[in-house]
RNA sequence: GCCCAGGUGGCGGAAUUGGUAGACGCGAUAGACUCAAAAUCUAUUGAUGGCAACAUCAUGAGAGUUCGAUUCUCUCCCUGGGCACCA
């Protein structure tokens, strides 16, 4: 038996599907504004291209959203599976300083790899719609909605205390500077006083909340973006002139002091009043209050928390228990805090889209007129950031140095550029439309792909819709995946974008570590190479395996030696196709020459087996449970190779054990995990057309469910023996063949039971 | 400290409206084929005892509810992730 040669298959198949433009979604059409059938649109997060090529990590998640775009094909939707760059950021800037190559050509060798990867891969891209966040016919608009946001008030610079990374020389938002460690070289970062572009989040704080509500997301995404925005319903009340916070107003007949945030314990010597109880109280200041917290001041209710008992009893302070309890409203008024704070939006660095923005003595701050966009990234002699916090742009004066555009007088541009969460903050809306140069992207098309088949009907108001799937990293979730709701929610007060929300449904897969259970790292050393797995075992293996290693949703270690066996189950599909055709040429059947649908084939064992297994399939690739979805096609491998051996397999008149329509069926459900292999045999066996133009098979519910059935009979509670009974057969015939099983009788004293517990069709608990 | 997700063989993991724990895969052991190896196939593979039939124990620990608990309840331990003098 010839080994399956993946090589060969794979570059074949590439070629073809290349060749037919087969996986090119449709855009509505000018005229009715439709496409017949449903639309699907399935997103992955776009790629940052690094020099080290494609991760594993990238192939989880790629390879289950095109099982599932491959699946919605199948089922006759025009799906839109796109796939771009996220290709502004620092590892190739700092590449870039390091060997003084152009970032730009760093960038297009790095994308060159990464598409080569991935085309290696056999995912079903719409390759026509690939795009650029570098390309400045993109950050044309990235810089555009940022116009946008500056003319509604929501990009505004300001002095402020920023997070200063001192080894990447650049300040970080809050998100990228968690427990004041820089998030991306670990060093402690410092606070630094500076001018910085920022973005009104904040402004959107409540409905970012609220808004989660109208999403399907995982709990624990959800959770965490809530805990984030940290929304913190409460009241602020005047103590005189001190304006303090809480969330338990009822204890202000409690309070005894009151404390504003500062350095160090210390009295302030002042004392204002308490206005439920009209006493004079003490004013302190603590470090344990803190300034970005609520109004930046408490009271103090020694009786009632913990932490004021505890700098009540530290500083002799009164605590009087048995107070009185005020209603929730009474001493103030409502105050929501929300621990967001606004988003940092300006990096000193070269790589990354230019702010569009003049500074001139006269006139201030002024956009740089539309028709002037993009502002393009110039060319400079040295990428390295200045010590003094400036970007490498402030050292071009002939780029710097320009006209104001109201009043023509000399003028400066801004030398900052953009984070790497611009470009991706709208990119699945560009998706819709990438080569559009009058827009972002054209409503109609935005409607069509965001509201659904029935769209073009609906109002631009309707707040349903977004991407229907879309998957992701868990450690995007406070980061990329809040900003671009943001972003998102802004369009749609503009009423650019049709729908509320950016993305209806998204999902999460875990992280692929490294041997052992590490985390994969090139200072470990055990990264591995996806390239070299291809070659060795083939894209179908190395997809299959990712997708049976583990739980989509949870992390799990990598294992090289357990691919094997995904390759075995691979060439155990090969044997059998391959078996069919020696049959074929033997016989002089030509195939598809059996005939279908006949009460043999349909009563076969393996016909039952297909049949559940169709179902089983279909209904776990919507759960992402890939891993049992792989289990149940390997079972059915089996079960077809043994009925092939006893050799029944094209002779109709001894009752078929596989018919080749069967094995057909069991390959269209295994084409979205393994596209090479199944094309090749599906063509082998006489099929003219591509497999996945080919339509989903349909399970027949009389073949899942069994005539008889093996249920479990315990004594005590404890497994003994089982029986066979007929599905839902009587409960009296039931207990009578349990009863009579003999090796229930010799646990039976006399014969009689004291009780007999019968689950239908499941189980049967006797206590002698 | 708080919130979320977990803890099952040598390993990755199956199984939950409470109903045969360990599916599937890796690894391991033995055998078939082969000059030999690889590949493939077959059998065995949670632990203990037994030639065997079988029995006992076993899903982080301990208790509870139940005819029956990996699944539900309580207490505790551990791992991963998130938040944190948060008023």
């Amino acid at each position: 038996m010839k080994n399956y040669d993946h090589k060969k298959i794979e570059k074949k198949w590439q070629n073809e599907w290349e060749k037919k433009k087969i996986y090119q979604a449709k855009d509505p059409s000018t005229s009715s504004g439709r496409v017949a059938g449903k639309k699907f649109y399935s997103l992955i997060e776009f790629p940052y291209p690094s020099g080290e090529g494609l991760h594993v990590g990238h192939i989880r998640s790629n390879t289950a959203m095109d099982i599932i775009s491959r699946k919605r094909r199948m089922e006759g939707y025009n799906v839109l599976y796109p796939i771009g760059w996220d290709a502004f950021g620092l590892p190739t800037e700092n590449y870039a300083i390091k060997t003084g190559k152009k970032p730009a050509i760093v960038t297009k060798k790095n994308t060159d790899t990464f598409r080569r990867q991935l085309k290696a891969l056999g995912y079903s891209f719409d390759w026509s719609r690939e795009i650029n966040t570098t390309d400045p016919k993109y950050y044309k608009w990235t810089q555009w909605i940022f116009l946008q946001l500056f003319k509604k008030g929501l990009a505004y610079k300001a002095k402020s205390f920023i997070n200063w990374c001192p080894s990447c020389k650049i300040g970080l938002a809050n998100e990228e500077a968690v427990g004041g460690v820089c998030d991306r070289c670990g060093s402690k970062t410092e606070k630094r006083e500076k001018k910085q572009w920022m973005l009104a989040i904040t402004k959107y704080a409540d409905r970012l909340d609220k808004d989660l509500n109208l999403v399907d997301y995982p709990e624990r995404v959800k959770t965490q973006q809530r805990n984030w925005i940290g929304k913190k319903n409460g009241v602020s009340i005047k103590f005189d002139d001190i304006e303090i916070f809480t969330t338990r107003p009822e204890t202000i007949f409690g309070a005894t002091f009151v404390v504003v945030a500062g350095e160090k314990d210390k009295f302030t010597g002042r004392y204002v009043t308490n206005p439920a109880t009209k006493e004079e109280i003490p004013v302190w200041e603590a470090e344990y209050v803190m300034a970005e917290v609520g109004t930046g001041a408490i009271m103090g209710v020694p009786a009632d928390d913990a932490r004021d008992r505890e700098f009540a009893e530290k500083y002799n302070l009164p605590i009087v228990e048995n107070y009185k309890k005020a209603g929730f409203e009474d001493f103030g008024k409502k105050f929501t805090h929300f621990k967001l704070r606004d988003w940092v939006f300006s990096r000193q660095r070269y790589w990354g889209e230019p702010i569009p923005i003049i500074s001139c003595e006269k006139c201030g701050l002024i956009p740089v007129p539309e028709k002037d966009l993009p502002v393009k990234l110039p060319e400079v002699k040295s990428y390295k950031p200045t010590d003094s916090g400036e970007s490498p742009l402030a050292s071009i004066s002939k780029w710097v140095n320009t006209k104001c555009p109201k009043c023509k007088g000399k003028a400066k541009r801004e030398t900052d550029t953009m984070p790497n969460w611009a470009g991706s903050s709208w990119y699945y809306l560009r998706y819709t439309d990438p080569k559009n140069s009058k827009e972002f992207a054209s409503m109609k098309n935005l409607k069509y792909w965001l509201l659904g088949s029935s769209a073009p009907k609906r109002e631009p108001s309707s707040q349903e819709g977004g991407v229907d799937w879309y998957n992701g990293g868990m450690e995007h979730t406070t980061l990329h995946l809040l900003y671009s709701r943001f972003w998102h929610k802004f369009l749609y007060d503009l009423k650019l974008v049709p729908t509320a929300e950016p993305y209806q449904k998204r999902t999460s897969h875990g992280m692929i570590l490294g041997e052992g259970g590490v985390k994969m790292s090139k200072s470990v050393g055990n990264v591995v190479n996806p390239d070299e797995i291809v070659k060795t075992y083939g894209a179908d293996t190395l997809r299959i395996y990712e997708m049976f290693m583990g739980p989509f949703e949870e992390s799990v270690a990598w294992n090289t030696e357990s691919i094997i066996g995904s390759r075995r189950f691979i060439e155990k599909v090969w044997r059998i196709g391959n078996k069919f055709l020696k049959q074929k040429n033997s016989s002089g059947l030509t195939l598809p020459g059996v005939p279908s649908g006949t009460h043999t084939v349909q009563n076969s064992s393996i016909s039952k087996i297909l049949n559940k297994t169709i179902k089983k399939v279909s209904e776990d690739i919507e759960n992402m449970h890939f891993n049992t979805t792989i289990s149940a096609m390997m079972i059915l491998t089996t079960e077809m190779e043994k009925a092939l051996e006893k050799g029944q397999t094209l002779n109709p008149q001894k009752g078929l054990a596989l018919s080749i329509e069967d094995y057909k069926k069991f390959l269209q459900i295994l084409a979205p995990f393994a596209p090479y292999i199944t094309e090749e045999l599906w063509r082998m066996l006489g099929e003219k057309n591509l497999i996945d133009l080919s339509s989903w098979p349909k399970w027949d519910e009389n073949l899942v469910k069994d005539q008889e059935i093996t249920i479990a009979v315990q004594i005590n509670g404890k497994v003994r023996t089982e029986i066979i009974i007929q599905m839902n057969e009587e409960e009296e015939e039931v207990k009578k063949k349990a009863l009579s099983d003999q090796t229930v009788l010799k646990y039976l004293i006399d014969g009689h039971p004291k009780k007999i517990i019968y689950v239908k069709n499941k189980v049967i608990n006797i206590l002698p």
